[in-house]
DNA sequence: TTGTAGGCGTTATCAG
DNA sequence: CTGATAACGCCTACAA
């Protein structure tokens, strides 16, 4: 079933039969519902190949991120997905993992589909080494790429993120207020994200005069237990009192150690986490952590697409701040309450 | 850049450009090299819609679900886009959310985009009173429909799934048998999953000469603090010593509520959640949990419908069976071994 | 307000 | 082995 079926049996050519599909105001009344009942009557659907093909778009976004089981990157998924629905573009998904290897393919792939601009999830996508971003460069020659999370400088690249350095300076300088004194920052790796936080921390514990040791600084990219375990040989020879974790997993590894150590949280030990998941609320103690507004994230990502594909112009990066979830892993009181 | 440019290039036709492109074998070798080589050079990309618009496929299979922030979806969808991607086909998604208006909506949108096939995920999206899954029947008549972890008789459907009502049966026999006088099944909606936990539930009580009470089957949708809510209520009126939830966030809940009446988990209650997703080993004590194994039926899934999409025959329904995964909600001994 | 005709970039069917 | 040429289904000047 195509237009030339629905013209001939509504009577009129197949450019009458396009603009009424295209809502076009030049065509009579009386002609538009006699087309609209026919396609009705044929439950006629345009063939979006066809219309893909002369106007050189499917309303579809690329949307690339790690791995959606991680709930993080599943909930901005599931963010962005609908309000891009809501503006009708649909979402052409990869799961890359995190080799650039795949990252780069699934790119390329996207590209090849002429999809109408792209969105990357998670500073995981920006490599630190200089000229091996050049990937991201090359595809935004083409379509419009939008950076959740990340940032970086490029023609036709735009970032939104939240600012992780000053969310983690923030929350350390509360650790340290609340009375701890040997904190800890543990992250999995040096992404950009990742390395923003560390800077957060140490910029964190200058301010109050400390000197920041390698040793306070774990890097520890695995499960809560191998995290546990992780902190646990740690203890041994670097007794702390404080971890801020780069996701709340690694917090609730913190937790896990706090646990088989014997101490006491948030006595003992306060433990921070990052993303304010809904793993937060399943661990015991449940968790403090900070919350990067994901879904306001999403929507300003969203919202400046679509200023961009209609041909408007946008910021290239916008920076929000974060915002910090207290629940149990952190004391209440500070030093100068007391 | 199209194959007119590359064919005026290389000093052939579209034809053999065509040819050259589709890997067919009518090509001396020496046309074949050259061609290719100008379209390194010119850096080709052949455009998906025009291809699109005479095969009418553009290999992409629409991924359904409810919502990818719930870290069970969003593991299936991570399997799914990755196995079908190894298949070189790509992945359409929507996140439908829970009301039926929206599922059909996405279900019509994805069709009118010519997928090649539809997977869903989760038995949300079958509905219980008759009539209502008319819509699956009608996308079902254009393409090969999948469903994951639910079941629907129909031409072209294809259901793959754990058998739910067996792993809750042997679950809560096991319940029993290690000593829960008190059962209670934890559920959150009459969906086909839903109904088939609680069939198990019911089934091993029966097995074990008890008469189920409607006060032991309890539906509760909501976060894991509501459902600690909930329990502490029902506790008031009728104590009982094992929960097996239909999720493991629901399972969470139950824990919170263990801790909040101030019950040792498990001697004083046992707890078995539903999913063994990265939940169960955050909480504490970690969960034990049922393990539908969600990756082995994504892989299922991904091999049944290649089989279709190459014009193979697939089996209607495949069941498999659940695991358990035994953690520290539940006693290890039971009262044989006494 | 309506219709005609050309073009979008492929694939596929014929001849040669 | 290669080349014309007709689809595929829609959009859009341009004409009427």
């Amino acid at each position: 079933m195509n237009i030339y079926d629905i013209s001939q049996k509504a009577g009129v050519s197949i450019a009458t039969v396009s603009r009424v599909l295209n809502n076009n105001k030049n065509v009579s009344d009386k002609t538009r519902q006699r087309v609209l009942s026919v396609m009705k009557e044929e439950e006629y659907q345009p063939n979006a190949f066809a219309r893909g093909l002369t106007l050189n778009t499917m309303k579809t976004v690329g949307l690339l991120c790690a791995d959606t089981s991680d709930p993080y990157l599943g909930s901005a998924i599931s963010y962005l997905e609908q309000k891009l629905r809501a503006h009708s573009y649909e979402s052409l998904l990869c799961c890359t993992g995190y080799k650039q290897s795949q990252k780069k393919k699934c790119l390329e792939l996207l590209i090849a589909r002429h999809v109408d601009a792209l969105v990357l999830i998670g500073s995981s996508f920006i490599e630190q080494t200089t000229g091996k971003n050049e990937y991201l460069h090359r595809a935004a020659a083409q379509v419009p790429v939008v950076i959740l999370n990340g940032s970086l400088k490029g023609a036709n690249i735009y970032s939104s993120l939240c600012d992780d350095a000053e969310a983690v300076e923030y929350a350390t300088v509360r650790l340290i207020r609340s009375g701890c004194q040997n904190p800890v920052f543990l992250y999995r790796a040096d992404t950009l994200s990742g390395l923003k936080k560390k800077e957060g921390f140490i910029r964190a514990l200058d301010l109050s005069g400390q000197r920041v040791s390698d040793d306070q600084i774990v890097m520890c990219s695995g499960t809560v237990t191998e995290t546990r375990d992780c902190l646990l040989k740690l203890h041994g020879h670097l007794p702390f009192d404080a971890v801020l974790a780069s996701d709340d997993e690694l917090a609730i590894g913190a937790i896990k150690f706090g646990k088989k150590a014997g101490l006491r949280i948030p006595d003992d030990l306060s433990i921070i986490g990052y993303n304010n998941s809904m793993l937060a609320k399943c661990c015991d103690p449940e968790l403090t952590s900070i919350d990067n507004r994901l879904e306001y994230l999403c929507s300003t990502s969203v919202s400046l697409l679509m200023n961009l594909l209609n041909g408007k112009s946008a910021p290239d990066k916008t920076v929000i701040s974060a915002d910090i979830v207290i629940r149990d892993t952190t004391r209440k009181t500070f030093k100068e309450d007391i």
